[in-house]
DNA sequence: GCCCGCCCTTGCATCGTTGCAAAGGATCAC
DNA sequence: GTGATCCTTTGCAACGATGCAAGGGCGGGC
């Protein structure tokens, strides 16, 4: 059975290709019994559009990409289904792209890769560095998820990174830790504002530079939290009684580490990380951490690309979007400095 | 800055839009000379193919389309990236479409909905009943991944569910286990087959009917799983010494909620569950599980859309991908019956 | 020396839809 | 009654690439 085309449902219903199109998409000036014979024989025949065509000639497609390191990786999943779900509500379908944190694919995407088939690109980098070359000459609608911000040319819309980190080491502070371990650093641009952020925090609470730490890892995953820790455990340094986990995938890895050397969770060490993924409410114990809100980002990244596309010209900017401290028993110690 | 079409680098180097073609694609009979300098004005002027005119002409457009219930759910979300990942192996980008588990939706999906953009869908389907009408119209490259087969028409690639739940429990029994819940009963083809395994198991090992259980849940994520097995302990029945999870997430949700009632896992209960998704690993204790080989299904699936785009009549099967019991802490007994 | 055949290159039509702009018809005001 | 205006409908060309098939050039065989 062959595909039905605008043609096949114009013969059918005696009217001209022109207008059957003109009924598809919903065009005013049609009379009503034009458009109730059209619309009868595109039920009829179960005509279909063929959105390469449409792309093809009217330039929109219809389509954003989406562009995330790991799709496997919690926060990205959680952040790839409300960006789906929202752009449903738009009638827009997304191509999901995993770069691996490989920077040679975010360049390439960068360099347009994915420019003629979608409308618009979202992409959540790791690596690339705000000065590429690719980005300078990125032509197409583009809007920058989570951290990096390429240049001064592209908005992003993402938490602020320093107040989230601040947020929560200001809450372990709260909770009567002294001795508090980022575990994190990379060379990520997003890595280096929330080890600022730590370190606002601490200095807010004139925590002496003694016991500040920053623990580097090499990925944000739970595996390398795990890692970190039971060196940490292993080392002659004295033990922390704070770990701030730069997302929750660490954080993870680090309550793993600690189980398995019998350290207390909050007693002894207090955990908080960052994402508030689904997981954190099941760990054990469950885990304190910074909810960004998913639905806000994913709206706003998806209103600027229509910016975008609008207007040629339009101010890049970043978005502040709104997040909680979400607390739960890996931080929540037995002597309350004041109630909630 | 306008795009670049093959005709701007057909002038650039002086020779036909056809013969740019014949460059692009890597037709045989190009002259060395000619083709090192398409080659150049192609690098120089950064050509970019436009794949939508390309998938209108020649009717192919690069991209498979992938249909999940939630992509935020773990297992999905691992399942989309080995997905992407051997797509992207063979140069094919994957449009993800999330169903939300909404019947109609993936009804929408099954009579063609992406058809035309995508050159085959591999849908990963909660509730389409085998002989769906949509089901049986659908004239396209279509591979089913995981439970539900489509009527006989399409093949279906994933693990056998029985054998695996019957692995599953069976390894419960041999740890020592007698009074075995089954949690995760609802109307899907996957909890039917499941449920299935589990009674083979427990016929199988002799289990006294008065010992069997099967505990139905809505959905299967932690929350429900928390739920149930949380009733479960406030009920007044004999507590279960063992509990089979339909999978992870339900598993991850039952841990939860025996670390809060201070049930001691796995002395006092064992767990089991399905999918071995990442954060199985680092439950509390690790949760055992079945791994199904995500790769291998990736790789079958997107091997059997190519077969259909080819021949016309290719025999629908089903492919039964390997799967590993994954033993860890959960369900690992001090009294071992056999050595391992 | 001539013809045949192979290799390389090319032009034209076409995929299915929408932008553009104008034609035809009806309605309304004066 | 007549002109103007608005509403409907239409035809044509074009988006950028590839399928098809033929044309030109060159080398080799006899």
């Amino acid at each position: 059975m062959a595909r039905v085309r605008m043609r096949d449902v114009a013969e059918h219903a005696g009217v001209s290709v022109r207008t059957v199109s003109n009924v598809v998409s919903g065009y005013p000036h049609v009379s009503p019994a034009t458009r109730e014979r059209v619309q009868r024989s595109l039920d009829e025949l179960g005509y279909r559009m063929d959105y390469l065509a449409r792309g093809l000639r009217s330039g929109r497609t219809g389509f954003v990409a989406l562009a995330v390191p790991f799709l496997a990786e919690p926060y990205f999943a959680e952040l790839a289904q409300a960006v789906i779900s929202a752009a449903a509500r738009r009638g827009i379908t997304v191509l999901v792209e995993s770069t691996a944190g490989d920077p040679e694919v975010e360049r390439r995407i960068l360099s347009g890769g994915l420019t003629n088939v979608a409308d618009g690109v979202l992409l959540s980098a790791l690596t690339v560095p705000a000065d590429d070359d690719a980005a300078r000459a990125a032509d197409f609608p583009l809007v920058m998820l989570g951290e990096h911000s390429v240049g001064d040319r592209f908005p992003r819309v993402g938490i602020d990174n320093v107040a989230a980190a601040r947020t929560a080491v200001g809450h372990l502070v709260e909770q009567g830790c002294r001795r508090i371990v980022a575990l994190g650093r990379n060379g990520s641009e997003n890595g280096r504002q929330r080890t600022e952020g730590y370190r606002q925090a601490l200095s807010a609470a004139q925590i002496r530079r003694v016991n500040w730490l920053v623990v580097p890892v090499e990925d944000w995953t739970r595996e390398h939290g795990r890692a970190a820790v039971r060196e940490l455990l292993d080392g002659s340094g004295p033990l922390p009684d704070g770990i701030f986990a730069f997302n929750d995938a660490l954080a993870v890895g680090a309550l793993a580490a600690l189980d398995e050397s019998g350290v207390r969770v909050p007693d002894d060490v207090a955990v908080v990380g960052i994402d508030d993924i689904q997981e954190s409410a099941y760990t054990h114990p469950p885990l304190t951490s910074i909810a960004p809100d998913l639905d806000v980002i994913a709206e706003r990244a998806l209103s600027l690309l229509a910016e975008q596309e609008g207007a040629a010209g339009v101010a890049p900017r970043e978005e502040a979007t709104p997040y909680r401290l979400v607390v739960r028993a890996s931080s929540l110690r037995a002597r309350p400095g004041s109630p909630t």
